[in-house]
DNA sequence: GGTATTTTGTACTGGTCGGTAAATATATAG
DNA sequence: CTATATATTTACCGACCAGTACAAAATACC
């Protein structure tokens, strides 16, 4: 579907990939909303008609990006959660986090929380599946406290969902921090801080 | 200035104080740019021209807005800052936050994170104003930690910088997962984790 | 009453938004 | 070569944006 394997007809005269990585990108600094379809077609390098060819329109884009972004920059969440131990995990969260909301080479934050936090009612579902991947992401840590739990790793009394939760502040946190312009290390300073907190909320 | 004090000529038809309010809620859902004029017209009662003859432009009314946000629905932030110890300032900080951003009769999470966190180029100025309160009132919360420092309330090799910071994710992540939907009770939960950190970091 | 002053309602402006029609360019297939 | 298929370029579409001109309406002052 992205990949150009049509060897009929005229060839694509950019990357596919590559331009997805530019949309990313502005998407990540200005949300959902904040990006002009002028803003994406200069950064991608391609002109309108080509965009919407390639990735159908302004939402898919979006939909496409936000599952590289899943898969690149925010590529520490799934790792984290198959450390052997909740601790463990929640410490590959917590500096995973500070090091990509910070991460020089990107924009500040993370684009699930600042992609589209607040909209106009076209937006809506742009807000709303968003919420739902934060969501997602909340649960996920929550069912591996569960299982942490489950094995022993974790003391019964443990609240796994109030747990998960304070994970998600401190994840949501850090990003807003990041995009207010915190460095890198003081963001790993605040993950020290959370990390102690888990393990003595453990 | 919001007050009719004309005596002469025809009298406003709508209470300006009151406009305002509902102007806040609009922004406080949708954020600067994600509302519109009539948006805000439909909203406050009033049309376009009243609206401007009242308030300025949209600009101008969303500085108005986030005055009226700082002392009332965020009104827990100042008097925390008063509390005698940094304890009691922490615990003030982080319950009053998590009251104030899952509060039933208001938009859920917080106007100064979501007013602008990301935005078209057009109102960086506003995405600039916001970031520089959010640092203010982080800096305010550092400068209280210090006092408590100086007044032996504080172990001297308390990092205030980064505790504020790590203060300062609470408050933000707890908005984050205000806007997602997530219940008071659980915020106060992950409060009182956030609580007993900062109480271990001290 | 009449006049000055302010607010209101309506209609409008130029500009930008997301999205597309139509023509041209570049490739393969025969 | 011609025919077909796809991509690119340019120009355009209706809708909405923030903001305003203008005239009617409502008050106070005289």
């Amino acid at each position: 579907m992205t990949g150009n394997t049509n060897t009929i007809g005229r060839p694509r005269a950019f990357d596919v990939d590559k331009a997805l990585q530019k949309a990313l990108e502005v998407f990540w600094e200005k949300g959902y909303e904040g990006t002009s379809l002028p803003d994406l077609t200069e950064a991608m390098g391609i002109n309108k008609p080509s965009l919407y060819a390639a990735f159908g329109n302004k939402e898919q884009l979006f939909l496409k990006a936000i599952e590289l972004y899943e898969n690149r920059p925010c590529g520490f969440f799934q790792p984290a959660l198959l450390q052997p131990t909740a601790y463990l995990m929640a410490e590959h969260m917590l500096f995973g986090a500070a090091a990509a909301s910070s991460d020089p080479n990107t924009p500040k934050g993370c684009l699930m929380v600042q992609g589209a936090l607040t909209c106009s009612d076209n937006a809506n579902s742009v807000k709303q599946m968003l919420i739902e991947k934060r969501r997602g992401g909340e649960l996920q840590v929550q069912q591996r406290l569960e299982r942490a739990q489950a094995e022993g790793d974790l003391a019964a009394d443990v609240d796994c969902a109030a747990l998960a939760c304070f994970i998600g502040v401190q994840l949501h946190g850090m990003s807003i921090q990041a995009a207010s312009g915190t460095s890198s290390e003081r963001l790993h300073q605040v993950a020290a801080i959370a990390l102690q907190a888990f393990k003595n909320a453990t």
